[in-house]
DNA sequence: GTCTATAAATGGATAGAC
DNA sequence: GTCTATCCATTTATAGAC
C-alpha cells in the first residue's frame, strides 16, 4: 500500500492489508499470512495476540495512509479540481494488477462483526475522508471552478461513495467502471 | 425481504437473504440457520446440499424481487423521477430497524471467494439495475425532468453506486446519510 | 423432512522450549 | 522471534436411521 516493510510486525500489516483489500478482514486467517511469510501461526500471534489486535494495526496504518495523503495533496497547493483528481488517481491504484477494493470498505462490510474499538477507529477514519473532500468541494466552489448545489459535505458523499462503490464494481465489471464513474463526477461539477 | 415464506426452503432463503444482509455470505453458517429455525444442520443440507446452493438460490431470489420491483415500478407509469424517488424508497426499507445493506452490495464484497455460478448471476443482477435506472434517466432527460450530462449508463452507476455505499455508511453513520445521499443525488439532476 | 452421529478441515488462541 | 505441540470451537459436509 505505500512504503516498504522493513520488520516483521510491518510485513504482517503490510500483508494484512493485502488481504483486507482483496479477501475482506473476515476471510483472511493468521495461516494466510503466516504461509506467505513462511513462519509459523504462533509467531503472528507474538506480534498481535489477538486478531483484534492485527485489526487495530491495520485501521491505524490506513489512518498514517490518509494523513500521508491528505497533507502531501494539501501541501501540493494545486486548484481543487486538481486535488480532487490526484485523490481519484490514487484510489485508482488499487484496481490495477489484482482486484482489490478500498480497505476501509472492506471492514465496513464485516461491520456487525467487528469489536467496538475497531468500529470506533473506522467511524473516524471514514469521517476524516469526507471532511477532507467536503473541504476541496467548497474550496473549488468559492473560486469558482466546481459548481453544485446544498452542502459540500452532501457533495462529498456523492464523490466518495461513488468512488469506492466503483472499485468494487471494477472487481466484475472491470477497469472501466471506475474510470467512467470518475469522468461522470467530474464533469457533473464542472457544469 | 418480500412475502411470507410457506414451506421450509422459502423459509431458509428468506432466512439466508436476512444473515446475507446482516452478516454477509461467508458470514453466516447453515448453524446460523437450523439454531433460528429450531432445526438442525442437516436438514438444511438436505435442502441445499452445499452452501453454494443455497448461494445461488439467494441469487435467484434477488432476481426475482428484481424483476418484481422493476416490473412494478414500469406498470405505475409514474414520471422518472416519482420511479426513481420510489426506488430509493424501497432500498431505504433496509435502513429501518437494525442495520442491512443491499444483499446483492454484500455478496460484491466477497466475490473473490465465490463460485463462479454465483459470480456470473451476481454480474447479471448489477447489469440488470443499472439498466433499469440508465432508462429512468434517459425517459427523464427527454421529458425535460431530469438534467445530467453525459451517457445515462455513466449517470446510472453516479446513482446506484451512491445509494448502496449510502447503506453501508449508514450502518455506522446513522440513517441520515442515506437521506441526505438520495437528496443531493436527486436535487443536482432537477438542476 | 428431519434426526443422530460423525468426519475432516480450518480458525483463533495458548504454553513452553530454543 | 520463532518454533512445536496442543486445545477447543466452528464449519462444511456425508451416511444412515426414523
Amino acid at each position: 500500500m505505500h512504503n516498504r516493510p522493513k520488520n516483521r510486525k510491518q510485513q504482517i500489516i503490510a500483508l494484512g492489508l493485502d488481504f483486507l483489500q482483496t479477501h475482506g478482514y473476515e476471510n483472511f486467517s493468521y495461516q494466510d499470512i503466516s504461509r506467505e511469510l513462511g513462519i509459523t501461526k504462533a509467531s503472528i500471534h507474538h506480534h498481535f495476540p489477538k486478531k483484534c489486535d492485527l485489526g487495530i494495526a491495520l485501521c491505524e496504518a490506513i489512518e498514517e495512509w490518509h494523513e500521508n495523503q491528505f497533507r502531501e495533496l494539501r501541501h501540493n497547493q494545486t486548484s481543487a479540481l486538481e486535488t480532487l483528481q490526484t485523490y481519484m488517481d490514487q484510489l485508482a491504484t488499487y484496481v490495477v494488477g489484482e482486484s482489490r477494493v478500498c480497505p476501509l470498505s472492506s471492514l465496513q462490510s464485516d461491520i456487525t462483526l467487528l469489536p467496538d474499538a475497531m468500529y470506533q477507529a473506522i467511524k473516524r477514519l471514514d469521517q476524516h475522508e469526507i471532511d477532507f473532500i467536503a473541504e476541496q468541494l467548497e474550496r473549488g466552489r468559492e473560486a469558482g471552478e466546481l459548481h453544485f448545489q446544498g452542502e459540500s459535505e452532501n457533495q462529498a458523499l456523492i464523490v466518495v461513495l461513488s468512488c469506492k462503490g466503483a472499485l468494487q464494481y471494477a472487481r466484475i465489471h472491470g477497469d472501466k467502471v471506475f474510470s467512467d464513474t470518475v469522468k461522470q463526477l467530474l464533469s457533473s461539477m464542472k457544469q
